[in-house]
RNA sequence: GCGGACGUAGCUCAGCUGGUAGAGCUCUCGGUUGUGGUCCGAGCGGUCGCGGGUUCGAGUCCCGUCGUUCGCC
């Protein structure tokens, strides 16, 4: 087929293009919001439409294990079944299988936490055995498989199947499981090329952990094989920093003229970031997610975008979530209402706050595409990371003091980056209290110091016996 | 009126034969980047209904009292 990516206009590594899909166009850089089980949770596909995205991304192991890739097929394939006729990416499904062998995605692909109790059966060269989730049954997936999902769902895009490894893995389990992917790459390329729609476009995947080497043996691998567009996936590492180094690594060497995608990034900083040097298309849980769980984008870097609605302070409030957002939550709700809302987890709530953050970042993406075109990406990013809304490309860029410092940087997110540092110097200020039933005591101690220094009657017998800190106990003394 | 059961954190309740008051939920604060309408941390919060008694020591045993509830007259 003949090329499908055209690049209209470059501002530094960034650049702004259309996909051609066999459903449509897709603007770039462009988001895509997530329908993992066939659904934009909350939306009607014409609200996504009406939002300006082009793309959802479908998930093959979701539509897998339920309702299956026949039902949806019998359907009149993925488009027809949820009334969306755009472009359709399908993730693969490796990644889900990692994430099921190791409970939590999000804390393990940032080597916060040890894996847990694995659902994973068996990872070989023919693919994966795991536990369903929905039955207990267990499954197989393996490339074949996912390509002939993919080719039976219909999507647009397939994803290539690959291992997703966690933080933890060891290089050399790491090298080992980029190898095998770069195997099923080649496995994928054959099943697709010779069974799967024509129309039907195929991205593999960049594998390789947080390791220089093995990034760039991945990105070459890729790079060569004969596939329509490349996705960087894996581990990125345990914080921004480092994410933007591998993902660095990655882009080295990728050809110019294919798309890119950078897998289930979101943060707004990181997209600014990653489409600065030179990625075009991004999908994320988080906005949909955060909303579903009470929390709104907002123009405001000191609180990395979020506005926690939960929060008391947006308790009676009648402002909206973001003076001037058009979304139908801005125009007609306040911050009291959704606060209401998303405390009593009404689906209302869920739905205003995933439109409004579906309209943050579709607005952050329109002034991408309009910055890079006219050139002036660099001024536009700054306006955003200082704060402004991220609807307005063309005014000149004024300059953000220091915000490229790391420093800075690191203290926007505190929490990813000093919760350590926070959490170590509490137990040394408490000194002994390591553990939890040193500190359970020592809270004890607390309270019972609290207790000795309330005034109490001292007539009575148990007062004058149990005053002290060991008065009287054989224990204690 | 008599008899029984029960009063412990904002809520629902654990606390074995007396030995430094706990859990779950709520609440507050963090976090949650290829989506399980989640999940993971931490924190706040108790005059153990009230008053006596026994004991070195009482949520726990004894007496009284108030309240809730069930049953019987």
């Amino acid at each position: 087929m003949g090329q499908p990516f055209k690049i209209d206009a470059r501002d530094g590594q960034a650049r702004a293009g259309v996909l051609r899909c066999a459903h449509g166009d897709v603007r770039t850089p462009a988001f895509v919001p997530l329908a993992s089980n066939a659904s934009v949770r909350g939306l009607l596909p014409g609200e996504v439409a009406e939002l300006g995205y082009d793309m959802v991304l479908g998930n093959t192991f979701h539509l897998f294990i339920t309702p299956g890739a026949d039902y949806v097929a019998a359907a009149g394939g993925l488009h027809r079944f949820m009334g969306w006729d755009g472009p359709i990416v399908t993730d693969s499904g490796g990644f889900q299988v990692f994430s099921m062998g190791h409970g939590s995605v999000a804390d393990e692909i940032k080597g916060r936490r040890d894996g847990r109790r694995s659902m994973v059966h068996e990872i070989s060269e023919d693919g994966v055995r795991f536990q369903s989730y929905t039955d207990g049954g267990e499954r197989f997936m393996g490339p074949e498989t996912s390509m002939q999902v993919q080719a039976k769902l219909g999507s647009d895009i397939a994803l290539a199947f690959d291992e997703c490894t966690p933080f933890h893995a060891d290089r050399t389990y790491t090298m080992r499981a980029m190898e095998r992917t770069h195997r099923w790459l080649d496995r994928c390329i054959a099943w697709h090329g010779e069974h799967a729609p024509a129309s039907q476009l195929l991205y593999g995947i960049v594998q390789g952990g947080v390791h220089e080497d093995l990034r760039r043996e991945s990105t070459d691998y890729v790079a060569q094989a004969a596939v329509d567009g490349i996705a960087i996936g894996g581990s990125l590492g345990q914080g921004k920093e480092q994410m933007r180094e591998v993902v660095g690594w990655a882009l080295r060497g990728l050809p110019d003229e294919r798309p890119r995608h950078l897998l289930g990034i979101g943060d707004v900083d990181d997209i600014l970031h990653a489409v600065a040097a030179g990625i075009d298309s991004f999908d994320c849980a988080t906005p949909t997610r955060l909303a579903r769980h009470g929390t709104a984008l907002v123009p405001d870097p000191t609180r990395r975008w979020r506005l926690d609605l939960t929060k008391g302070a947006s308790a009676g409030s009648d402002e909206p979530i973001a003076t001037g957002c058009p979304c139908p939550a801005c125009r007609s709700h306040t911050r009291g209402y959704l606060h209401y809302l998303a405390r009593h987890d009404e689906l209302t709530g869920a739905r205003l706050i995933t439109l409004h953050n579906l309209t943050f970042m579709a607005e952050l993406m329109a002034g991408l595409r309009a910055a890079i075109t006219a050139g002036a990406l660099a001024a536009y990013t700054d306006k955003v990371l200082a704060g402004e809304a991220p609807d307005s490309a063309s005014d000149s860029c004024a300059q953000l003091a220091g915000h490229n410092c790391p420093n800075e940087l690191q203290a926007v997110r505190t929490s990813a980056c000093c919760r350590a540092g926070t959490a170590r110097c509490r137990r040394s200020a408490a000194g002994r209290c390591r553990g939890r039933r040193a500190r359970r005591r020592c809270r004890r101690h607390r309270r019972r110091a609290a207790r000795a220094r309330r005034p109490r009657s001292p007539s009575g017998p148990r007062a004058a016996a149990g005053t002290g800190p060991s008065g009287g106990c054989a224990r204690c003394a």
